[in-house]
DNA sequence: GGGCTGACCTACT
DNA sequence: CAGTAGGCCAGCC
């Protein structure tokens, strides 16, 4: 067995805390989506269970959840919710602009941060 | 055990 | 750009 099946399909314990420090480390005024999370933190498949990580993640410990977002650039709350709400206003206290309920992932999210380093503002 | 459900993603029309 | 289809997998009946 490699290392890649086994972080995939037995490392399952430490993932919550890999999900964990990876979103703790988001820097204010950026943002990942779920898919960079969880590829970041070693399953590339499990997308769609970060959302369930940051949802049962406890309060006490100050997860900025909020810097999750979906790979559109969207909030993946229903615009009516109270959650989506919440989300879009801690983002734009962070600096963030929504055009059309969107951001621009180019410039906040993980790429946007290397090709700065790389290329300048 | 079996079917449904999701704060999802990619690829394709 | 919008909508669909298939893949994904832990948790909850």
């Amino acid at each position: 067995m490699n290392l890649h099946q086994k972080i995939g399909k037995t490392d399952d314990g430490n993932w919550h805390q890999s999900v964990w420090k990876v979103v703790s480390e988001i820097p204010s005024g950026h943002v990942l989506t779920y898919g960079e999370v969880a590829r970041l933190a070693g399953i590339p498949s499990a997308a769609r269970r970060v959302s369930q990580v940051l949802r049962r993640a406890p309060r006490s410990m100050g997860l900025p959840w909020h810097r999750v977002i979906n790979a559109q650039g969207r909030i993946s709350f229903p615009e009516d919710s109270s959650g989506w709400q919440r989300q879009k206003d801690m983002l734009e206290v962070e600096g963030l602009v929504f055009l059309n309920g969107k951001v621009d992932l180019e410039r906040y999210g993980y790429r946007g941060a290397v090709d700065r380093l790389l290329w300048g503002e």
